[in-house]
DNA sequence: CTGTTAGCGCTTTCAC
DNA sequence: GTGAAAGCGCTAACAG
């Protein structure tokens, strides 16, 4: 830096306010300056940087499983925006382990860490995790929430409603005049189970349908588990005429599970799954999907959690998921 | 630090040393340092740390396209292998630009990361790329390749043997008594599409089959555009009665096509994939499969990458792939 | 708008 | 086996 400060003529701090402030140079003698950056090659050290401002200019995303498209979409999202401001991402994956995120949540803010985007369906809520929560907004380190879980704690939230996600899947089906439309999935391991059931449950009373009559496929939100479940309702007293799968995985098993019953061809079983992902376009029969855009809702998660760290303004919010139409439910 | 040092009656170098250095310290000091660091609840200052010791405990993760399966699971594995040995990683999505790769090749190094893992199949070899990578080897920043190109330019390569992908799958096909059998893929961005068409051309000489009679359906690496191609081999002069798909994208565009011609029951023409990821098996179909472990694969890239970053000695190595029976290619 | 100054928290010779 | 001392490269008051 120094090299840099006298090939410009300047000192080193006039240096490091072309790169921090740049509006605080004269016009000149930042162009001098750049022009010596140039020269030289000069790149800011930021290790050095880091432990002088305190700031590392690095976020931690940590998701349930990054092996899941829907977690992997949402990290490429996240990665772009993040590059785009200037911020690293570190990837951290939890691997559905709740004691890894305690442990994460606790050494990130100490490692350095701007901010943390935590996404994941899983439930979460332990008291560890609470506190270490607050504790990384007291040692200002920016915590984002993707989840609806523990809404309260952190300064910043970002969730999809999961309960318009089963609404609006279960009702699209019903106005098709399919009875009965089953949930499959909602396994207690995830917290947007019981959203979901919400919703499902909201459309079919809206639709006449009593609760009596709806069909909750409890199982496990794996493709095996969904595939075994699914059989069970194809060969159980009443056949449903369409299904929501919770996830794309729990879609998955399903479609498996039809296929198999020779009942693959779209216009028999309806399905919808709870997640708009790429795949769903590359299967066949193309899946019909209720979500959010990811890439849109990752990008915004990223610029949130960014703007609470720089100090300006950032809003929380709650996005509204949309029908993806498909095949899978075509009539 | 200092706090701690006081608290075990000791000076900051031991302290210091405690962590670095462990076995340079005596059991009793140790274990009084230990316990004033857990009682204050001490934490390393990483920022400093990598200031002053030139390291940063970090490795880059550059993947073609972190939304492909077979990144996010590769991904998995090297962040679990990279956490397990104290280093965290940093999430680079390449998005299969060129451009954005030479410039996180030029930054990383001086960013401070201890070493770069770049996994993609796209071609990259352009002048920029190897200086980069030159430069970030002069710079002790360790480069491990994840891709047949460039060998010879970084300290080391852990590459899948795409000859022998390709050549296994065809054999596979082969030794069905199928015949044609086409390889489906291989368009120009992909430096893996030689090698496969290699192999391919490698198992149809072997079965006595002249290259005049293989069939090589070139087309890009996307769902869309396979399927596209399928249809066109299906209502050619000589439909196949196999086919060998470059990618799992490749893979479900096949499929689609195999559907739509009602031809998507295993049993009638055989599709086996030129990469092992988890959704083989969530398909129906379940799609036979040549490839590598990603897990294990990952590990391994991220245990070599920080061998050679701590010195010990690290081994390039080539993977040899297997066969993953399934139904899509069923007899 | 720019320079001076004083560290950020740690590692690492070099003595002892 | 341990301590003293000298910075790593940068930023942020504070003057001017």
């Amino acid at each position: 830096m120094l090299d840099v400060a006298r090939a410009a003529g300047v000192s080193r701090a006039t240096v490091s306010r072309v790169f921090t402030a740049p509006s605080s140079v004269a016009e000149e003698t930042r162009t001098k300056v750049m022009d010596a950056v140039a020269q030289l090659n000069y790149v800011l050290n930021s290790a050095a940087r880091s432990l002088r401002s305190g700031r590392s200019n690095t976020i931690a995303l940590l998701v349930g499983d990054i092996a899941q498209p829907f977690h992997s979409q949402l990290a490429k999202a996240v990665a772009h925006a993040a590059e785009g401001r200037g911020y690293s991402v570190l990837l951290c994956d939890l691997d559905h382990s709740i004691t890894r995120l305690e442990r994460l949540l606790e050494s990130l803010p100490l490692q350095g860490v701007d901010g943390v985007i935590l996404a994941t369906g899983d439930d979460i809520d332990t008291d560890a995790v609470r506190a270490a929560i607050r504790e990384a907004e007291e040692r200002d380190t920016k915590v984002l929430l993707g989840t609806p879980q523990l809404a309260g704690i952190a300064t910043l939230v970002m969730t999809t409603d999961y309960e318009s996600v089963a609404y609006q899947a279960t009702k699209h089906l019903l106005d098709q005049e399919r009875w009965p439309v089953a949930l499959l999935g909602g396994g207690a391991s995830s917290v947007l189970s019981p959203l979901l059931k919400q919703g499902y449950l909201r459309a079919c009373s809206e639709a006449g349908r009593s609760e009596a009559d709806a069909i909750l496929a409890v199982t496990e939100y794996s493709t095996d588990a969904a595939r075994a479940a699914t059989q069970g309702l194809l060969s159980g007293p009443v056949r449903p005429e369409g299904i929501v799968a919770s996830s794309v995985s729990v879609a998955l098993g399903a479609m498996s599970a039809l296929a198999d019953a020779g009942l693959g061809t779209p216009g028999q079983i309806g399905l919808v799954a709870c997640e708009e992902v790429l795949l769903a376009e590359q299967l066949r029969p193309r899946l019909t999907t209720v979500g959010t855009k990811l890439d849109l809702q990752g990008a915004a998660m990223a610029d949130a959690l960014i703007d609470a760290i720089q100090g300006n303004s950032a809003e929380s919010r709650d996005w509204v998921p949309q029908l993806n139409l498909r095949e899978s439910s075509a009539r």
